[in-house]
DNA sequence: AAATATATCAACCGCAGGCCC
DNA sequence: GGGGCCTGCGGTTGATATATT
């Protein structure tokens, strides 16, 4: 693809808006509209600024009904859920709150709501953490929790911290079923568990995942005992390493667990099946997509069907064209499955 | 009061993808 | 069909404001 010629670099201004830049945008679009070429706009009206930087001031300052600040919980309520849902997509999120722009809820999303759901933990720490882990064979565990990416971890825990607001019993009880935590795929579960373990020091994942839940993870997964030369992640996050093999679950095609006893041959496999069940595209239910409907872009990505590339992400299996990005949407569509949804109904309460 | 740390948010950057020739 | 142009998006940066020591 061409970069395309949004800046002449040399020739124009960079840095705060003045008002009578603003003044001259916002007075002339009012006029005239963009006239469809941005491009063209700083030129026409004297600005010495690269289209790029008029659409962007336009769009997020000038437009009219623009609204700053001030969210409603009602609003942190939309962001959580949808944030949960579909991950860092912030023009989807901003069109179902009118008045809101894309770069408004991200802002707040990561200097205030985030913190405001998670507690205040500093970012670098929980980098930090997940960045120095290697075990001591030098294998990098952080293959492992890079395969869920920190976006989707950060859902994950997220999901799980609100389900816990929602239900503060519920991680004490023993019986699985009783649950609103929803149904993972074995592998997944097996995964999460590994990010436990690469999270053991990382003071965010352990407000997450803190005791209770990590036991009742055990009751879900119990773990396999053996002393085959492997290493076996538990979710109390340790694990013990008798050879550069690492131990998992996977499941057959048919079904039925199949342990594995691996080397790095072993977790590119089983980052591949992961991939395959995190791109699983048909075990969205009915009833999920009932719920998932019941937002705008939802109900236009039902409406619009296939037609729109950027709007089939659980329905096309193989022909994601968003998928090899850096973003995480590939990694929802197991945690939408059952009750994830039903979240926003419920409200969390925040 | 000054220095330092932290929070906030506007703006920038680069990539991906659609459109048009 | 291929290539360039334009747009939109999401991540990141940097300046400023505010809080803390």
């Amino acid at each position: 693809m061409g970069r395309g010629r949004w800046c002449d670099k040399a020739n124009v201004k960079k840095g705060p808006w003045s008002p009578e830049e603003d003044a001259t945008l916002k007075s002339y679009i009012e006029t005239n509209g963009t006239g469809g070429n941005w491009i063209a706009l700083p030129q026409k009206i004297g600005l010495k600024r690269c289209g790029k930087s008029c659409r962007l001031r336009w769009l997020n300052y000038l437009r009219p009904n623009i609204k700053h600040g001030g969210f409603t919980e009602e609003e942190d309520n939309i962001i959580c859920s949808l944030y949960i849902s579909i991950g860092s997509r912030w023009s989807i999120i901003a069109a179902q709150l009118p008045g809101r722009t894309d770069n408004d809820i991200k802002n707040y999303w990561n200097t205030r709501l985030k913190k405001k759901l998670l507690g205040k933990r500093k970012q670098s720490n929980i980098n930090n953490c997940l960045m120095n882990q290697k075990d001591t064979n030098g294998i990098d565990e952080n293959s492992y929790s890079n395969s869920l990416s920190s976006s989707a971890l950060e859902r994950l825990q997220l999901h799980m911290q609100l389900q816990s607001l929602q239900n503060p019993l519920s991680f004490y009880n023993n019986n699985p079923a009783a649950l609103v935590w929803p149904k993972l795929h074995p592998s997944q579960e097996k995964m999460i568990q590994i990010s436990l373990q690469n999270s053991n020091n990382n003071p965010m994942m352990q407000n997450a995942f803190s005791s209770p839940q990590v036991d009742l993870l055990e009751n879900i997964i119990p773990l396999e005992n053996n002393n085959n030369n492997s290493v076996t992640f538990n979710a109390s996050g340790n694990s013990s390493n008798n050879n550069n093999s690492i131990m998992h679950s996977s499941v057959a095609p048919g079904g039925e667990a199949v342990e594995k006893s691996t080397n790095n041959e072993g977790i590119q496999e089983l980052e591949s099946e992961l991939d395959e069940i995190l791109n699983n595209r048909n075990i969205i239910t009915m009833e999920d997509e009932y719920r998932v409907a019941e937002f705008d872009c939802f109900r236009d990505m039902n409406n619009n069907g296939s037609k729109d590339q950027n709007l089939i992400w659980w329905s096309n299996d193989s022909g994601d064209t968003k998928s090899g990005s850096s973003n995480s949407w590939d990694s929802t569509t197991n945690l939408m499955q059952e009750g994830m949804f039903q979240d926003y109904e419920l409200g969390y309460g925040l």
